[in-house]
DNA sequence: CGCGAAACTTGCTTTTCCGGCAAAGTTTCC
DNA sequence: GGAAACTTTGCCGGAAAAGCAAGTTTCGCG
């Protein structure tokens, strides 16, 4: 899997892992505004200048590990069976698949904390989601034989995983509720497959 | 409505939307690489360091106009009676909303195509349309008597307009479909209230 | 093996962007 | 009328983005 690829290739990737740890790690432990070219470069040892040629902000360094995770996630989901319904395979990848993603509950306040008072993080993670969207909505669309460049439908119920992301990073992160990941995700599919039968009072907690 | 804010107050709102206006323009004559805060200062006769006061970046400045068409849309969906079902508001509102919010045909092309090449306007795009969600989450909150604080379902509601939004921009643009903005829009949240019933082939075209 | 081509790293440099600061000009309010 | 509050503006410094070319590493092929 990894062996077919060159030392070059090889290092370039790990390279590109080293600088994106390094970047989270320093966001959590000192704050975004310690998280520059210069500090990130010297944690990994290379130049700032080669920092800059892996990334265009240190918005996007720090959140690339998501980006990497979010792949094996549309892997899982494109694993499933060709005849399952789509609303199943969600049900059965994302509710771990999630977790996976964006880490545990630690890492997702702190992402909440810092994008809350940081709008370019906020947007490089809006960002970083749309984009994972559009990556379901592409085997969605395999899967139901519809055109990904001509058909809302895929990107409608590519919607749902994105807006559970968002959500979850938003509200879970709280901590007001001791439902675990997963369940909530799970309930959240549930409710979405029925219709999402919302009268007055029917809260997803 | 207007008449009861001062005149600093109306001064200061026609300056920003003098502002986000030229900025709008200037983009779609010259390209997004003439908007700069010389060129657009310049339009509206202020100095470029006023332009920074208003707008952080010449992003913000360009998509303000939608930020603000959003509001009346958000009016217009807290406007409907209280007790009707949340999905008929939005079946009422949204298809000639949305269209108001996001302009004319040509409008919409010319953001997809820009946006398209320019990750940062698409960044502040998204950052946009996420801020509306938000709106529209407490609205429907308002309506179903969830806390919007801790509730996931008014979250998963809005994710529809939102969603509708960003498929709009993308795909709706390239004119590949003639049907009115409206009747697609409406066709979508029929399909979405009735728990998205989409087995192996029914694309929303 | 070994050599030339291709790719990656790095430092240097220029340009642009962002925002703090304080002086000058407007609006508000009493 | 005049002080207080707010906005506009120019100046400025620090940070970031990106082009360029020299030096180094890896690759592919004979």
């Amino acid at each position: 899997m990894t062996s077919d690829v060159g030392l070059r290739e090889r290092k370039k990737r790990a390279t590109r892992a080293a600088l994106s740890q390094a970047a989270w790690s320093l966001m959590v432990e000192r704050g975004i505004d310690a998280v520059t070219a210069e500090t990130v470069a010297a944690t990994v040892d290379v130049s700032p200048r080669t920092f800059r040629n892996y990334f265009s902000s240190r918005e996007e360094a720090i959140l690339d590990g998501i980006v990497q995770r979010a792949s094996s996630l549309v892997e899982a989901l494109r694993a499933r069976p060709a005849d399952e319904p789509v609303w199943d395979s969600l049900a059965h990848v994302l509710p771990e698949a999630i977790t996976n993603v964006l880490g545990d509950r630690d890492d997702i306040a702190v992402l909440a904390r810092v994008s809350a008072a940081n709008p370019a993080l906020l947007a490089q993670q809006l960002t970083v989601f749309a984009h994972v969207e559009r990556l379901i909505a592409e085997v969605i669309a395999e899967r139901t034989g519809a055109d990904v460049e001509r058909d809302l439908a895929p990107h409608l119920l590519a919607a749902v995983p994105g807006a559970l992301m968002r959500a979850v990073v938003t509200f879970w992160a709280d901590g007001d509720t001791d439902a675990s990941l997963p369940d909530l995700v799970r309930a959240s599919i549930t409710q979405l497959r029925d219709g999402l039968p919302l009268g007055r009072a029917a809260p997803a907690t």
